[in-house]
RNA sequence: GGCCCGGUAGUUCAGUUGGUUAGAACGCUAGCCUGUCACGCUAGAGGUCGACGGUUCGAACCCGUUCCGGGUCGCCA
């Protein structure tokens, strides 16, 4: 039976008791780590989430309290008052290991059933048994520490952006569905039948509201949600550091992100993160790495062989450059023994999946070049793909042709990677920077049609306003996404304030007046009030706890993760409702 | 929705060519043990081999379907 902890008050927390604490009468509560039974000597191991101490029960000690001790198991909570003494049998791995607790008085706080697995750091269990019992999880130490960070990162940022300006305003949670993007996900609503609301994918729109509502400066951390299926780095929902400023233009906000990240690096982890970050344009990180969100803690940049390729002798080539493509390649150095045919052809496989029409070679072997095309080059030809690759004996060349510049840059951006990882190249450290200058409108490659890159409240550059109606390919965003060793950490952008300009890239996204009163009148309507300048981002709380932690998923940084079908395994959410409860709703479901 | 990987004791795993009663380690239970800290020693309990169907004299093993978990592509303004 459970006891009571009536007349118990905590003197200490587990871990932080030292040699210093010799002699002192102490109470201390937590879990049964281990129970250690030698007879007429017992030994229990006291967890919180501070650490570890051990309890001592000996001959001296009081028969009722040796019996109890005798019947603890793992998990059980006690509370306990004893004495600290040193111990004569020190323990170097235990911060507590100098001392030990000779207990008085023990309870029994909560008895436990057998946990499925052990509370133990690095715990070999699969996910899914941790997952549905996560409450047990979270109490290992390494979760333990992972939330306990996240909160002091969510600590600094309050500090951060309370010391500058920034009021934390709460937005709601049920609001209007504006179907662009992301799927929203649905609430019905029992009054208005038939109607829903939608959580949100961010707070957006509120927070520009904010500043048309005068309060200058907004953030907050913001659970944000999206029904779009998930990934390592994904979940259904997630939390965002928003912020929203006016009076502001580009600068101002990449600054006040940059300090922010500098604060916290440094108050967190204590690394110095230099600043202002590297600035790229979204066309030269295409260029050189295949992808706007570079990882630049390596090299193996892309480069350009189309005017070679345009007069060789190899069709697939040639032909790519001439509907009007592209021949792109990166060089990866001392990647011969690990690329052999056999590992090409897998890479080939990855690169067609990911839409190559295949993958061209050169490996530098020490009995000379092996190429997947050589036959179809004259020398002089190789020899200048050699000297601007920098190939030189133990590389391996990777090419990719197509008639598509965006999609040969990609795929070898994806294929970049993975040679990266294979060769683990890849450095440590944290490597900043911004993608500045993108592109308003990009062609769907399907229809041919231009459509916004953004959301519809990104504000065009101010210098290519008359373009807007001219050649839409030399339009330019005020948007900018901060990246962190190849992550994409924040997007933001200056948004439009100026209602004539809102209105014309309503019109050009194809949309009617009437959807755009419908949709966003509420917005359009306060824009007519006077709406400062404003701008702002939203930063991923998750993947940059997650970052910082070294984590390989962001389960491990939410406390109660969803998994990859959007479930969760502890409560088994989603989960059917009473017909009385669709009722009340006048939702009826279809027949499976 | 597509593709790839996985599912055997509470946990992590092994399991031969398809062949007797499916094993190991840890954990768990009981006993012994006064300086352990991954305590030690002895004994014991513990299995719908994810599920269903098929092939076979015989299936953890082969085939099909399905469920569950992971990764990824699509998707994520």
């Amino acid at each position: 039976m459970a006891e009571f902890m009536t007349g118990m008050k905590r003197t200490d927390y587990c871990g932080d008791l030292r040699l210093s604490d010799e002699g002192r009468e102490v109470t201390v509560f937590g879990w049964v780590q281990r129970r250690r039974d030698l007879g007429q000597l017992i030994f229990v191991d006291l967890r919180d989430r501070t650490g570890i101490v051990q309890l001592a029960f000996d001959d001296n000690t009081e028969r009722a309290v040796f019996d109890k001790a005798f019947s603890v198991r793992s998990e059980y909570v006690l509370g306990v008052v004893g004495t600290v003494r040193e111990r004569s049998a020190k323990n170097k791995e235990l911060a507590t290991g100098d001392i030990e607790i000779k207990v008085t008085e023990l309870r029994i706080l909560a008895e436990s059933e057998t946990p499925p697995f052990e509370i133990t750091e690095n715990c070999k269990t699969g996910e899914s048994t941790r997952l549905e019992y996560r409450y047990l999880d979270l109490r290992r130490p390494d979760l333990q520490r992972n939330i306990l960070l996240r909160h002091k990162i969510a600590k600094v940022t309050r500090d951060y952006f309370d010391e500058n300006g920034f009021i934390d305003i709460e937005t709601p949670m049920l609001i209007k569905s504006t179907p662009e993007g992301a799927r929203d996900f649905l609430v019905p609503s029992r009054i208005h039948k038939g109607s829903f609301y939608a959580l949100p994918q961010s707070p957006q729109m509120y927070k520009q509201l904010c500043m048309v509502a005068g309060f200058d400066r907004y953030m907050q951390i913001a659970r944000c949600f999206r029904d779009e299926d998930l990934r390592a780095d994904r979940q259904p929902e997630f939390t965002q550091i928003d912020l929203e400023m006016s009076f502001v233009d580009m600068e101002d906000v990449l600054a006040i992100g940059e300090g922010y990240i500098k604060r916290l690096f440094k108050e967190v982890l204590d690394i110095d993160v230099p600043t202002p970050f590297p600035r790229y344009k979204y066309d030269e990180v295409m260029e050189r790495y295949g992808s706007d969100k570079p990882d630049t803690r390596f090299g193996m940049e892309l480069f350009d062989l189309s005017d070679i390729a345009s007069e060789c002798g190899f069709g697939v080539f040639r032909s790519a450059v001439d509907g009007g493509g592209t021949v792109r390649a990166f060089t990866a150095k001392n990647a011969v023994k690990t690329y052999s045919r056999k590992e090409i052809d897998k890479l080939t496989e990855q690169a067609r999946g990911i839409g190559a029409k295949g993958l061209a070679w050169i490996r530098m072997t020490d009995d000379g070049i092996a190429s997947s095309f050589a036959k179809f080059m004259t020398e002089q030809e190789m020899t200048a793909i050699l000297e601007r690759a920098g190939a030189e004996k133990g590389d391996v060349v990777f090419i990719v042709a197509d008639t598509s510049r965006s999609l040969a840059l990609s795929v070898l951006g994806a294929l970049r990677l993975t040679v990266a990882k294979r060769l683990d190249i890849i450095g440590g450290g944290y490597n900043f920077l911004w993608v500045v200058e993108f592109p308003f409108f990009e062609k769907d490659e399907e229809t041919g049609e231009w459509v916004a890159m953004h959301h519809p409240f990104t504000s065009p550059t101010d210098d290519c306003l008359d373009k807007l109606d001219s050649d839409k390919s030399l339009v330019y965003a005020k948007a900018y996404d901060m990246v962190l060793n190849g992550t994409e950490l924040s997007s933001g952008s200056i948004r439009i304030t100026n209602p004539e300009l809102q209105k014309k890239m309503f019109d050009m996204l194809g949309m009617t007046d009437e959807e755009i009163s419908a949709k966003f009148g509420f917005l359009t309507n306060a824009f007519k009030y006077g709406a400062p300048p404003h701008g702002g981002m939203g930063i991923g709380l998750d993947r940059l706890v997650m970052q910082m932690i070294g984590a390989p998923t962001l389960r491990d940084v939410v406390a109660f993760p969803k998994v990859q079908n959007a479930s969760e395994l502890m409560t088994n959410a989603p989960s059917p409702v009473d017909d009385e409860q669709l009722k009340e709703l006048g939702i009826e479901l279809e027949e499976k």
